[in-house]
DNA sequence: CCCAAGTGAGACACAAATGTCTCACCTGAT
DNA sequence: ATCAGGTGAGACATTTGTGTCTCACTTGGG
């Protein structure tokens, strides 16, 4: 009966990240319930937004806790991490995508602890020898959400396998198309 | 004096991709005409997006006429592809982004198209013996895109210098994260 | 069985964006 | 200098989305 908000929230993103504009009314019924309860649990366009970037940086965040980014080899932890985030894409994908300039400060820093924490993950790896040095820690983070979200549509399309996801991207981030051998 | 058409196309694609929510008055405020006459070349803004389209479409294909795909090692095409397409960063950035169910056959298989001749080249890699068998062309080209629009966002907001752009996406996509030695 | 909480559907007023029009202005060509 | 085409600014009606409210219905607990 009750409405199960984190579903709510969920279908708002699987929904608006394909369909930027799309409507309140058709944020409520990709979710399966009225516009009136909609408007309920959340007062506006705005909160909804709000409501997803929060729930975002929460999940993302307990995804880098689960993920023990300091642990053993930094390409072991980036495996660790994009398992962790899967389940995140949809999300994900829409909070990259919805940079519009984030006036929030408070939103702004939790992006920002965000993004330090995978950053140094790949800085790690640099110093561990796992990593390349040629390719910025910033840069392989921006790429590691760029492959995130396109790993998410794709399944979300039915372009890619659900079960091939983690794979993919791992494989992709950290091997490269190149079969080779040396570099 | 006259309206320069693709410039406003492109200050729109640059804005759109970030805010895609932005109301005509902003997308002309950006490209530093006034409402009417973004008007008078555009009906509406379904005009407007379908004019986007069409301009991503047109200008990638040539992109990826100028490159030569079937021409010498598939990884120097790809090189030369990213090369190409740098300039549509932010306006396939905005593309990819805005997914919102393609109802219009027309654009439809315009991008199919495309799809299918970046695509090739990735087969025709696998073939050659250059890029992995373990990844599969569709997900290359996804992945692609991805990065394209990572690296577009990513200068657009100044965190990656855009003389950088073509090294750090081709290097990533082609060579991965890992410092490597062998498969 | 009854009640309370929560919900969907719809009505409604309000706010915002859109599409159209007019008019004064500027600019480049004649 | 004049003129025609194109433009910006603003006014305006229309459309669309938003926010609020009511009411009947369903569901689960007492």
């Amino acid at each position: 009966m009750t409405v199960d908000r984190t579903q709510v929230l969920r279908s708002a993103a699987a929904l608006l990240s394909r369909k930027s504009t799309a409507t309140m009314d058709e944020v409520a019924r990709a979710a399966g319930i009225g516009r009136a309860t909609l408007h309920r649990h959340f007062a506006g366009r705005e909160a909804l937004v709000r409501a997803l970037e929060e729930m975002g940086i929460q999940e993302l965040e307990a995804a880098i806790d689960a993920a023990a980014l300091d642990e053993g080899q930094a390409d072991d932890a980036v495996r660790r991490l994009v398992a962790e985030v899967e389940p995140l894409g949809p999300l994900l994908s829409f909070l990259v995508g919805e940079n519009q300039l984030f006036e929030g400060d408070q939103q702004n820093e939790g992006w920002a602890r965000l993004d330090a924490r995978v950053s140094r993950l790949f800085r790690r790896g640099q110093e561990q020898g796992v990593f390349r040095i040629d390719l910025t820690p910033a840069w392989l983070t921006e790429a590691f959400y760029g492959l995130v979200g396109a790993g998410a549509w794709a399944v979300q399309d039915g372009r890619l396998a659900a079960k091939e996801f983690q794979y993919m991207i791992v494989e992709l981030l950290l091997g490269g198309a190149r079969r080779s051998v040396e570099k």
